[in-house]
Order: C-alpha cells, then structure tokens, then sequence
DNA sequence: GGCTTGCTTCGAGTGCACTCCAACTCGCTA
DNA sequence: TAGCGAGTTGGAGTGCACTCGAAGCAAGCC
C-alpha cells in the first residue's frame, strides 16, 4: 500500500531533467552550480554568466549564498542550449527571454522569434547537405586516388551542383 | 562550321565560376578583388587575408600590381567557402591547404580531415533536425495559445525526445 | 590638371561568447 | 584550529574571424 500522502518520487537527477525537460518542472531548489554545469556542458562560469546578462532568472540560493537550481531552471537551459546549438545569437536569446517574461501577450512576437529560427536552422540544414555532397565526392577522389594525379598538387574540383544561394 | 582552331568559349564569369568551380580549372589571371568579392560574398579585405594567412596562394598581379584571380583560385575560394559555412575553423582549412600543397603524398592526410569534418557535418545536421522538432512543438504551442495559458509565464516544455548526445 | 575610383600596405580595432583571475566565504573533516 | 574544496564576486582577458583606417599610388575620364 501506498502511504496516504505519497512523497513525490519523481525528484529525477539533474541530467535526467535536463536531458528531457517534459512536464511542468518543478521549482524546489535541488542542484548546483557544479551538478548543473555537469548536467548542460556549460561551465560554472557560464552559467552564473547567463544569470547576469538575464538569459537566466535570478538563482534561488542556499543560506550559505550558494546557487541552487530548480528543475524549471534546468527546462530553460536544456531549451537556451538547443537554440545556441543552432546559432541562435545570446543577444536573439534574450529577446525571447525578456518576451517571455512579459507573459501571454507576447505569444505573438516569441512565436515570430522562432519561426524566424526556424527558417534559419532550415536553411542551415540545407547548406550543410550540399556541402556533405561535395565532401563525398572529394572523399572518394581521394580514396581512389584518382583523376588529379600528375595534374596541379592543388585542391580538386568539387561536383556538378546546383547553386542553391 | 567551327573555326580550325576553336578559341576558348568557355571564358566564364567571376561569379559562374565560383558558383559552379566544376572541371579543370584555367589559370589566366583574370578577375579583379571587386570582382571575386562579389562573388564570393567575402569583402576584399577577407580576401587579402585570407591570402595573407596562407589560404590563398599568392594571387597573381597587374603590371600595377593589383591582384588577378585565376579561376583555379575561384574553385579553391568555393570550396573553402563550403567548409567556412559548415563550421570548419580557418585553422583546420590552413592545415588542409598546407596538406594540398605537399602534393600527392598528403592525400591520406586530406582525406583524413574531410572524413571528420564530414562527421561533424552529420552530427550538426542531426543537432538541427532534433531542434526542429522542438521548435515545430513550441511554435504550434504558440499558435493555438494552448497549454501554459495561466500557468507561469516561462519558457514551456519541450517535447518527449530521444536523448541524442 | 584635377577628380574619382579602386587598389595597395600594415597594424589596430571590433564583436561575440565566453573564460579566467584574485580575493574572499562557507561547511566540513581531522 | 587548520586545511580543503566548492562556492562567491566584479572586472579583466582571451580567441576567433574578421573588419577597418590611414596614407598613398595608379588608371581612367572630363
């Protein structure tokens, strides 16, 4: 049997939730700096960077003044990170941060946000496709060492494509 | 009829050849910086550093003494292009223009380092479609106002996702 | 001749995104 | 009580990839 008022058991480690930030987050304070830094690949020094321009909400802290991060914290980070992954400048990132602490009414302008990225991420996966073509062609030239012996010891050709900018 | 001696037809503009550096590239000095920075999209002060770096053979020159791009450099400048927008670093493309330099010998080596940059290429595009579908969730999440309405007005969820990384 | 345009050089400056430093505090263990 | 390790701060420093500025030269045009 279950205890009457059973104790929350999802308390998931800090890489748990980052890594898959589903669900409405919880707000208790839990992780540090160092456990978070760990969880997301962003150093300590970055993180209590991003608090400072205000990519981060103000940490809960410790008595003793340490930082500890909520789960909520660690959504907004996992989130922040794909989007730099992907380009997206510090400075975009706050845009969509500051809108977003302004609440529902900036639904509008966060969505105009991404979809903007979205284009760009879009465009992005494009370029590195064409690219991949080329890189197999001049891999197999090499592979074979092929064509371009005794011609110029220069870079070789790259493949008929279409220009796609 | 053709003529007996068919002159060259195949003198291309700056910008065909450098969107399209296919077959044995001609070495008659023949385009001006202005030109090749229209081009290429690189500012003429990118392109003298370039040279100045070692990325660039030196360029041939005017009786004056400006720089004559031959379309061999266009087709290098092309595919250094390509490796520039994927995310190679000028330090990795140095190594790999030093390599071509050495002539045939090197080919392992060059081969070598497009093999993991074509890794990093797939790892980037796989990076990116994983964003997409994140972005695809939040942007949809925003367009039907849904889910977060009265909740805190924070970043919301991300969707159920594999872990990639 | 005078003007504009486009080129030359070298070295210094810029913007971004961290990244580090020095000096300090705190909680814990021996 | 001393030492350790992990944390704190603001400000300065780093590395990359350009990007620009200043001063000057050369060609072409009116």
């Amino acid at each position: 049997m279950a205890t009457l008022a059973p104790i929350k058991v999802d308390m998931r480690t800090c890489s748990e939730v980052f890594s898959s930030p589903v669900g409405e987050p919880d707000r208790t304070p839990r992780h540090s700096i160092s456990e978070v830094a760990a969880a997301s690949g962003l150093t300590a020094h970055t993180l209590r960077w991003y608090e400072r321009i205000g990519l981060l909400d103000p940490v809960d802290r410790s008595a003793s003044g340490r930082r500890s991060y909520c789960d909520a914290d660690l959504h907004r980070l996992a989130f922040l990170g794909r989007l730099r992954l992907t380009g997206m400048t510090v400075a975009d990132m706050l845009k969509y941060v500051e809108l977003a602490r302004l609440g529902e009414q900036t639904f509008e302008d966060r969505r105009d946000l991404l979809l903007a990225h979205r284009e760009e991420v879009r465009q992005r996966i494009a370029d590195l496709h064409a690219t991949l073509a080329v890189l197999d062609y001049k891999i197999d030239l090499y592979a074979g060492k092929i064509a371009d012996r005794g011609g110029p010891a220069d870079l070789p050709q790259t493949p008929q494509r279409k220009q796609t900018a």
